[in-house]
DNA sequence: CGAATATCGCTAGGTAGCGAACGAATTATG
DNA sequence: CATAATTCGTTCGCTACCTAGCGATATTCG
């Protein structure tokens, strides 16, 4: 989604891209050593920090549709980072758990906290509560025409 | 790439994915009648204003990788509505030209101008301004970093 | 209880993005 | 001029997003 203005000046929505595209592009290449993608890494991180979790939670969680998850799910577990058992209380849910090389993986893994403090390190606090209003706005208007079609 | 923190409150990085997805869902549920991508609009929008564009121009003008404007000029060729001729200038080139069926269905398309409205029509021009900026600086210093790797 | 409904995870098929590597063509350089 | 370096577009293989639809399980409700 460029939406670039007919005149060609800068809009709200191309910046918009860039910035999501080229801090995925940063979090894609550090993680480029370690085999791993930007949102596999998410995955990790939650399963390091909150522990084993319901795929459906994991998936609220980071805001991924059901489909997108099982891929990526599929994927850390083909590569043995990840492991799916069946949930007690519910037989359809399958809960995610670190399998050991897992475990080692992430302690191995740079912090990439860096990236955010990159980013947006040292810009005025207004401004930065500015931006996240204004987008914050648009996204609830943009979900909103979603949800009436 | 969510870039929430790690006590869930809201982060510019968060919003921005969040913002970023929401605009190109609603560009896709509008043009999911006409069998067409948010990118591939942008390629028929360019070829319907600017007139017959070679490859390469376009790919800087929609900020695409040379691989991924290959694979999106592919669709649309199969699809009948841009034609791929060699420009005589320079052989390695591939000029692209709206053929009359991509002609004609870029007359049935819906004007997708509303989307860049509703999500920030009437919005504090400052605040706006200010978001610009912000997402600018933001997206320059990730670009930095990258091109230091 | 039994039937309709909802939810969970998966598969299939699509778009959009990337990097790497390649052939062909062009341009720069020694 | 000949060779080296670059550029253009393609192909390959990958991540990450989506919708639609399926089977299995839970839940709701008549």
């Amino acid at each position: 989604m460029d939406q670039r203005s007919d005149a060609g000046h800068p809009t709200v929505g191309a910046w918009t891209k860039r910035c999501y595209l080229a801090g995925r592009a940063l979090m894609d290449s550090t993680l480029r050593p370690y085999d791993l993608g930007s949102t596999q890494w998410y995955v990790l991180w939650h399963l390091a920090h909150v522990g084993p979790t319901v795929q459906r939670d994991l998936g609220r969680a980071l805001e991924l549709e059901r489909a997108t998850l099982s891929g990526i799910v599929a994927t850390l577990v083909r590569k043995g980072l990840v492991r799916q058992t069946s949930s007690g209380d519910d037989q359809r849910q399958r809960l995610l758990t670190l399998t050991a090389a897992g475990e080692t993986l992430w302690r191995e893994l740079p912090d990439l906290s860096f990236i955010h403090d990159a980013a947006f390190g040292g810009i005025d606090e207004a401004e930065l509560a500015t931006t996240i209003r204004v987008l914050q706005t648009a996204t609830g208007r943009l979900n909103n025409l979603l949800r009436k079609e």
